[in-house]
DNA sequence: AAAATTAGGTTAAGCGCTTACCCTCCCCCC
DNA sequence: GGGGGGAGGGTAAGCGCTTAACCTAATTTT
């Protein structure tokens, strides 16, 4: 059996109070003492356990991280990112993949909930958005990341997707483009990627008339292969010159299927990604994407959440980061 | 304030005894009484605490898992694989990224243990195997993951990575390659690997006589690279036609480094990588690789991690499983 | 019809901490 | 030499559950 407090105090002739407080460092106890007390602790290899403390003290010291899937490099790295922030104030983590479906996320927020942790993370906020506003309802602390329901009045991190959208397509107009593609997933930020995509064409006055060249799908590289041959298939004149992915993952398909097709990149076709994860880095040609300033957001994120834990009441913000470019091997000038 | 038992049971007219025993299904409760108490928590939304309850029952219903770094794809693989098999049975999972720090690892060890979590997975032991080995005399459930430490009573799941170096190195001497690199990493199973490696060549009565072609470093995409390069740069009858990687990350910067020395893969130059991670698929060309059955793996550990809580004093057990040669477009028939 | 079960609960003692409050020396000061 | 005021610690009441032991009334057994 682990030792307990009583051990410790037992060994050491003074009153669990005593050692309590020697854990704690509160109340006053001579140095004697303390460092008595200390000595027992090292002996008995005392491990004072923070379910008992938590019971007493309302907190856990962890916290709870919503994501679609921790094997996704995109959220593999946000989790890093947590974890890190939340290990140099003594808390860890708890991951949890929802796989986008309500019902996993409803058991997991469940089961935090029941746990008792300190705050929520959620970066995958579930189709059904009455799961996270009755959360916000009990005045659980959180903090939505990466993607933000605007209608509710909670913390929140994200890139500014419009503004991502926007600057690549304003990249990919600059290098001379005239017909782009678009493939959207359906991850949140994803419409707003759309929309930047589609004003900074406005800008120039170009349409985006063909239906052909906007495709929707889900974020894998296999999405990503079928999207671009539907796309790539069309009349030489017609089909798009430069494609804009709203990941990193969908983009990388598009750069095999256009490989398989024939086409050289970037002299062919122009691939621009989206996240700027590792994955950008180990395809081939290196690929250019809108960079989310993850370790700023995960940053904010935990400063955020940790006002709310301090104060459930507290105001609450939204942050909005800017994209940045990553310029790689995957785009250049329009073919003439 | 969140509705305690207490509170449950005053608005049903109930002892919190009653209360307790149809949350857990235990004793004997009328139909009458279960439902009562049940529509009763429906409406306060009661959460039971978990860690009131843990208090008492010693179980807390989180297994810590110990990698080093989940941002790297096969450790978010692995985390994901564990993850699934917790949330069966009603678990969770905190992940502690080690980076193959001790001190790190020690702090996280610490923390966990005072969280009392029900067992480690630890697929990062330290260096120093004496931390585990503290575990181990403690009775903390545990199973080492991927890496064994044979001197350690201890269960493990590990892949057989003798036999994969092995494996690589047969297969590429039957592609005709006879003047081969290795690339090891400082992950634990990297000697074994290496091992393999040289008594396939030893089998086929091939001396691996050029230090140049033997190179240890860590396990980066950059580190991949300049070993490549160092290997390459040799004179085109000495230096190897084909490369085995430890790891897909090593893999892809050679890949890299050959393609940008001017080498078409895999006419020019094969490489084998081992984990066949995602990265796999994702580089260019596709990597052949030594495929660790993860899931496989997850699973016996998880089991066996159970056997463990369930009985501390089980007799330990060593799994280890056969990994997989996975052929993609990496390799090819040695040059001429 | 008396005795023995059983169904359906209740009581109360923990689990291992924290903390408000109280108690007792001991020193210092007038 | 009596009183005041820290310094150093002890007491005990929770925190929100579980569970062994016990109780009562209804049902069954003989």
């Amino acid at each position: 059996m682990k030792p307990t407090i009583y051990d410790v105090a037992r060994e050491a002739g003074v009153s669990i109070a005593t050692v309590s407080k020697v854990l704690n460092k509160s109340g006053r106890i001579s140095i004697k003492t303390r460092e008595k007390v200390g000595r027992i602790m090292e002996e008995l290899n005392y491990q004072p356990s923070m379910v008992a403390s938590a019971l007493t003290n309302r907190r856990t010291g962890t916290i709870g991280l919503m994501i679609p899937d921790i094997a996704n490099p995109f959220f593999a790295e946000t989790a890093r990112g947590i974890e890190d922030y939340a290990q140099e104030q003594g808390s860890d983590l708890i991951v949890c993949s929802t796989d986008r479906s309500d019902e996993k996320a409803a058991r997991y927020i469940s089961l935090l909930l029941r746990k008792r942790v300190d705050g929520l993370i959620i970066a995958s906020h579930p189709g059904n958005p009455e799961l996270i506003r009755g959360l916000v309802a009990d005045h659980v602390p959180l903090v939505l990341f990466s993607a933000d329901i605007r209608s509710l009045e909670s913390h929140s991190v994200t890139v500014d997707d419009y503004k991502g959208g926007y600057q690549a397509t304003e990249y990919l107009l600059a290098l001379g483009h005239r017909r782009l593609g678009i493939i959207s997933d359906n991850l949140p930020g994803s419409k707003l990627r759309v929309e930047g995509f589609l004003d900074a064409l406005k800008a120039e006055g170009i349409a985006c008339d063909n239906p052909a060249n906007m495709i929707h799908t889900s974020a894998t590289l296999e999405n990503g292969r079928t999207a671009a041959a539907e796309m790539l298939n069309q009349a030489a004149d017609i089909r798009p010159t430069a494609i804009f992915a709203c990941n990193d993952l969908l983009a990388i398909g598009v750069l095999k299927e256009a490989r398989s097709a024939g086409l050289s990149i970037p002299r062919d076709l122009s691939v621009v990604g989206f996240d700027n994860t590792v994955l950008a880095e180990i395809c081939h040609p290196t690929l250019t994407s809108i960079a989310q300033p993850l370790r700023e957001m995960t940053e904010q994120a935990m400063i955020l959440l940790n006002e709310s834990i301090s104060n459930p009441a507290s105001p609450k913000r939204k942050i909005m980061l800017m994209p940045e470019l990553v310029i790689r091997h995957s785009t250049g000038p329009v073919p003439r």
